[in-house]
DNA sequence: ATATGTGAACCTGTTCACAGCT
DNA sequence: AGCTGTGAACAGGTTCACATAT
């Protein structure tokens, strides 16, 4: 029922504005004005209140907002009323952490199969399930009605595993695999390397600290 | 000697260059376009043009620019020149995923050092490190002369780790904890939340199936 | 012929500043 | 008086399109 089309930026926040506002809740606040919970979030009260009015989110002028309400909100834009279902793919390291990661559940999203080719790991039960082998992947996606993938394979995996998903009729990758990943149109992929992260700090670290 | 900052965009774009260039490297290619590289990293050729112009990188018109000049220029601009010490704090699953994670030691990253509170993981070796107990932070980064953290902690204790790994000298944090942190100027932070990563993901992937 | 380098146009997102509620 | 909501100004980054070099 959104007419406008939320700016991307704007999605990639309001993650971070539920989590404060769990904070606020949990500490028992009613209200919170957008300099409060800015402040929290560590963006601008104007940048807060732009985001907030793409919602509709009705501040009340000389109180603040709702922390209840605006949570229902954010949660709502995100989806999250309804669950979702996710698979695992490639159970290294990283994918050992992440199935095991406890945020997820919290954000309504239910871990529904997990998937490798090593035989060593095959088998094993991690997280409360059996990990299967890569060959059975359609059925995993299938089984579980999985509509979400994480992708923690080899680089030399990610691509062919993700055209896999996609046919499989995943809709959404998180793609960790240290290769950029290809995928049609309707299908959302975002590369996280963890790699680049550090470089992209250490960069500006090292220009913070030549200006002194 | 660069006279104009980079825009942190392009800075965040360079170590997929690099990574793309690697492995054009190992293929044996000896130059490369840009319409090759850019539709290989997944960005537009005019964009990599751009990006590649504010390192001053001599690319040959009419043949395009030589693969091993251009990863050495990057890897230049990115600091890999200089070896940088790193320490990891919080060896929960992620941050003995972070601490056994190949892709570090090949961007001239050093682990220097891994912290916990954690008794049962407290002396534990991890990655080839005894694992130090956090009373030692402040020690473990001096000997490590660390100028890079990751924060791996829970959220209750990332704002007051990162107080103390600033306080200890170091000038970036790459943080996995859910809690924003707050640090001096001087100070480079960058966020990475997996949980909020999937919701980003989830909303785009929702957004699109709900189009057709 | 082919492919770079780049000013200019364009677009997206952020900040400002103040009108408008409560 | 206090705080939101938002048009307008601003800033930053991307794309275009073509001059320029090999």
């Amino acid at each position: 029922m959104t007419v406008r089309p939320l700016p991307s930026t704007t999605v990639a926040r309001l993650p971070g504005y539920l989590r404060s506002l769990g904070g606020l809740a949990s500490e028992g606040a009613h209200t919170v004005s957008s300099d409060q919970l800015a402040d929290l979030v560590g963006v601008s009260p104007a940048q807060l209140r732009k985001d907030l009015s793409y919602l509709g989110a009705g501040g009340r002028r000389g109180v603040g907002y709702e922390v209840d309400g605006l949570r229902r909100q954010i949660a709502q834009v995100l989806g999250m009323t309804e669950e979702r279902r996710l698979v695992i793919v490639g159970i290294g390291n990283l994918g050992h952490a992440l199935a095991t990661y406890s945020g997820f559940a919290d954000r309504s999203f239910e871990l529904v199969g997990l998937v490798d080719t090593d035989p060593a790991v095959v088998g094993t039960t991690v997280a409360g399930h059996v990990v299967r082998h890569a060959s059975e992947l359609e059925q995993v996606v299938a089984e579980g009605a999985a509509t979400i993938a994480i992708l923690t394979t080899p680089a030399s995996a990610a691509q062919q595993t993700a055209d896999r998903l996609v046919a499989a009729g995943v809709s959404g990758i998180l793609n960790f695999a240290p290769r950029t990943v290809r995928v049609p149109d309707d299908v959302e992929v975002r590369e996280v390397d963890l790699g680049s992260e550090l470089q992209i700090v250490a960069f500006h670290a090292r220009r913070l600290s030549a200006e002194n």
